[in-house]
DNA sequence: TGTACATCAGTGAACGCGCGTTCACTGATGTAC
DNA sequence: TGTACATCAGTGAACGCGCGTTCACTGATGTAC
């Protein structure tokens, strides 16, 4: 097969053509909508052809969701990357971690369908950190917590745990808001909010104890 | 009809008996397995019964989820009761806004399927506050904020949106302990999280500024 | 270079399911006189 | 106290729907000789 020209046998690629229509689809109907019938519709092939690509109904649905999840690593990425390079090393490192938390619920805000659909990757075994299989968005978080106590900014005896406060914080304001009594809440005030949450787990964080 | 007498016309209080139905099947099988088709057998009535008693599947759905609210609120009640008595004013305020967080934890690990009932009964109008109409435990957090400041635990001015920092770490953490990465951890360690997290937030409240 | 053959991605039709909702009805309960 | 009637909670049957999945197949692609 020649490495050129991606077309291949009848479709092409079906494999990624139902992995973008999910996502196309997932970005406004949310899990529910993720229809194996309705993928394939909108690939243009027949039901069953799926199966040629997916164990089932869920095994496709997992493909969508870790796409979704890389949507929202990216994300954070560029409202990290906004962080002004001219701060302090501490600053800049609690900087970048508000960055982590506030570009998690902002994109929980923007995309409510993906961010639903990221979430739901964490299905899998037991423990989260199984060694490569990191989640970005979450290895995100755990670079910044490190980053935060190589710059003296947090204690390394404060470090071990840390990730389940912050976590718990940004992912409980991103379903009060999109799900829950902030969804109809304008922008403005959904905005500062949510700084002021991150903020106020920040500050348990770093508080002298 | 005679107040005594519960019984009424043919089926009793069929109303009643859906929504008992309803919490018993959502108990295990959460929102979705709530259907009227399920509900309406398990009253031993027939699917269009249910017609008599609520406009259409959303209704019944919803008033289940406000008896679930109920429990979540009774949950809370009980662990807020628990807070030692002999405690001084400002230690026994602050152990009541950690019950009230612990509470809402607990609950929703023991009952997953009530917990995401309960949550969704927000589905109304935009404002959360109002009226009368504020959800138990909704209302249990608001008074637990208010008791903090009042034993001078909390500065007044520091009192407005205390509340959702609060709900967010909780309800955040409720969801990845029960649907995220924290599913399989052993309920010690849970437990371990549960109270380092709802003690980071609370102290990122009472912080010197 | 040409032919025979194997591979396998997709087709077409069908399955059995449970769902929410609507229709015209029945028959028990409660009420008026 | 007894009868005629209105009310209305529940029945029974059916609708149309979209779903996931299975079956036997077809026909284009790639490979061996």
């Amino acid at each position: 097969m020649e490495a050129s020209k991606v077309r291949a046998y009848h479709h092409g690629d079906l494999r990624a053509a139902l992995i973008e229509a999910g996502l196309r689809v997932a970005r406004s109907g949310g899990e529910a909508a993720l229809s194996l019938r309705e993928l394939t519709r909108a690939a243009g092939v027949t039901p069953n052809a799926a199966y040629r690509h997916f164990a089932d109904r869920h095994a496709l649905v997992l493909a969508v969701a870790l796409r979704a999840q890389d949507l929202l690593a990216d994300a954070m990425r560029e409202r990290i990357a906004a962080v002004d390079p001219a701060l302090p090393p501490v600053p800049a490192a609690v900087a970048r971690l508000r960055a982590v938390g506030l570009g998690y619920i902002q994109f929980a805000r923007a995309e409510p369908g993906w961010f639903e659909l990221a979430f739901l990757t964490h299905d899998e075994g037991p423990p989260v950190t199984t060694g490569a299989q990191v989640p970005p968005p979450y290895q995100l978080l755990l670079d910044a917590l490190d980053a935060l106590v190589a710059s003296r900014g947090l204690p390394p005896e404060r470090r071990p745990h840390a990730e389940w406060p912050c976590w718990s914080t940004v992912h409980g304001f991103a379903d009060l808001a999109t799900r829950g009594p902030l969804r109809h809440q304008t922008p403005e005030t959904v905005d500062a909010l949510a700084a002021y949450a991150v903020d106020t787990v920040i500050s348990g964080l770093l508080r002298q104890p």
